[in-house]
Parts: C-alpha cells; structure tokens; sequence
DNA sequence: TCTCCTCGAGATCT
DNA sequence: CTCGAGGAGA
C-alpha cells in the first residue's frame, strides 16, 4: 500500500494513527464503493454506528450517486443498483454530514485503511480538508490475535466466532458485524488477560522450527511422528507452517527449517511455491531428492499425507 | 548451521 | 502487513 502511495505520488500526510487501546465509545465505518482503488473508483454507500459505553446510540446511512454507471459486478456484491442511487446526493453533498455524525470519534472498521483512504482522498477533493481520525481496526487485531489462522476476512471472523453472515454488503450490515468481532476481540482480551497494547503491536516475526514448544507433555511412541524430524517446503493450504509444525512437536515429533542428514519427513505444501523454483521444485524438495538417493532416512510427502499420517 | 537480510507474492477492502 | 525461499557472512 505504500509502494502504491509512492508510485502514485498520494502521501496522506495527516492521517490518523492506528490504536492498540480497546475503546468502549467509538464509531463503526463502513463504505460501499465502485471499486478498490481510491484513485479510479468512488463511494457510492457511507455507513456509520456511533457506540457509547458498550451501547449503539445512534446510526448513519446514506446512498452515494458516483455520476456514473456501476459495473454490474459491484451490484451483484453489494446489492446497490443504479436505481437505487439516482436519488441519492453526490459524494460532495453526503460527505459533510457524515463527517459530522462520525465526528472527531475513534474509528473502527475491518481492514479499515480501505475505508479511511477513500474518506481521505474524497474529504481532500471536495472539501480541500484532509480525515484525521485516530482508527482500530478489526482485521489487525484479528491478525495479532490469531496468528495461526491463514485467512482473517470479515466472513472469515464471523464464522470463527460463529455467527451466521449476510450474502449482500451493505454498508449497515457490515458495519452490525464488524461491531460484534471487536466486541468479541476485546472480551477475549480480557477475559484471557492478554496485554492488549504489546499482543497488538508486535510484528509476527520469523517463526523457526526450534521456537515451538510441545504443549503435551506424554507422546504417543507409536505414532508415525513420533522422534522423527519434519521439514516444510512451499506454502501449506490447510494451515500455516507454524501450526503444522506445532502438530508435529504435540506428536512427539520434531521439526526443522531447512532439510539435512537428520531429517525424516519432507512436507511438500500443494499452495504454490513462492520462492525461486526451477523445474518446479525447491531447493529444500533437491536437497532432500539428494539424501534419499546416498541413503538417507528421508520421505517426501505431500500435505495431504501428512494430515493422513495424523490419523 | 545459524542469524540476518532481501525479494516476490498473497491478503484484505469493493 | 505476512509468509516463505534463498543468499551472505559469521
């Protein structure tokens, strides 16, 4: 995103600053649009709830009319027709309102940079002003939280956390359930007494194979892991690496980041691959092809055999 | 072998 | 931002 900032020559000087501190009063944002890049497309939908104390007091909504006909792809998603916003103001009219109701409020919205850019980039053209408010937003924490977890898209949470979902995106439904994961956040938060400020600041460094700690202590010896030693290679589609490899430790096996003569099992991920391949494999997949043939104790498995091995 | 760095690519929002 | 591969240098 910031590449993308530079290339284009958008720096968003007076941006508000991301918050790690977990607010009881606080507006929720959602925004329709004809697209995802502020700079081509345009909003045609501003959600907002504002909550004091734990309590929805008041609610915003407004339809957008861009000037211009939305592709069918965005109505299909979103459910906003062209008729629907032949009425509606334009964004220069809207958008003062709305920044009224959202005021100088802490703002919380999932993936909420999107949301904040276009406001940015719509208050600085139509109303020469840039938006500053300071923003939680749902999906970092959510990334922080849950590190294990390959994906964290709103309906990722909301099935997580069990909670039946909306096939259309209007702003105010959006808005209802990103509410409930970051109430949802917070109370697990709390009630596990994790420090929000450091868990939600803390970049997820390189996760090495000797970092992770079995959480059993009694293996099963009869199990296919157990004292062998696990290598990855590739990106595995069911999990990420570090909870595949916590699998293996809870199973009395071992893990390790690269292959050698003491390793037993190599997991070829069935993702793609996203380092540097030749002939499709990688150097970890040669290097192992290498110790099979002098002699080594080494398999080489597919992520698919490995959750078999599980079993 | 290990630690640290760079690079590519996916994720997430519509 | 994140994750994974691979290279440099100790």
């Amino acid at each position: 995103m910031i590449g993308d900032e530079l290339l284009s020559g958008i720096v968003r000087e007076y941006k508000g600053q991301h918050l790690t501190i977990l607010p009881d009063s606080y507006v929720v944002i959602d925004l329709e649009t004809t697209g995802l890049d502020p700079q081509w497309n345009d909003i045609i939908e501003l959600g907002a709830i504002r909550v004091e104390k734990g309590n929805v007091v008041d609610k915003f909504s407004s339809l957008v009319n861009p000037g211009y006909i939305i592709d069918s792809f965005i109505t299909d998603l979103t459910g906003i027709t062209n008729e629907m916003v032949a009425s509606a103001p334009s964004i220069k009219d809207a958008l003062p309102k709305y920044l009224d109701f959202v005021n100088e409020s802490i703002v919380i919205g999932h993936n909420v940079n999107f949301d904040i850019n276009f406001l940015y980039d719509n208050c600085m053209n139509s109303l020469k002003r840039p938006f500053s408010n300071d923003y939680v937003d749902t999906m970092r924490m959510s990334r922080k939280l849950f590190p294990q977890e390959r994906h964290h898209r709103l309906h990722d949470l909301l099935t997580r956390f069990g909670v039946k979902q909306n096939v259309e995106h209007r702003a105010l439904a959006d808005i209802e359930q990103t509410n409930y994961c970051y109430l949802y956040m917070k109370s697990y938060i709390q009630d596990n007494g994790i420090d929000s400020v450091s868990v939600l600041n803390r970049h997820h460094s390189h996760i090495s194979a000797k970092d992770i700690k079995a959480t059993v202590t009694e293996f099963d010896e009869s199990s296919p892991f157990y004292d062998k030693t696990f290598v990855f290679t590739g990106t595995l589609e069911r999990m990420i690496r570090a909870a595949a490899m916590q699998l293996v430790v809870d199973h009395g096996g071992n893990c390790g980041d690269g292959v050698n003569k003491t390793t037993n099992f190599l997991v070829l991920g069935n993702g793609d691959f996203r380092g540097t391949k030749k002939d499709g494999k990688s150097a970890k997949y040669k290097k192992a092809e290498q110790l099979k043939l002098s002699g080594c104790d080494i398999e080489i498995i597919s992520e698919n055999v490995f959750y078999d091995m599980l079993e």
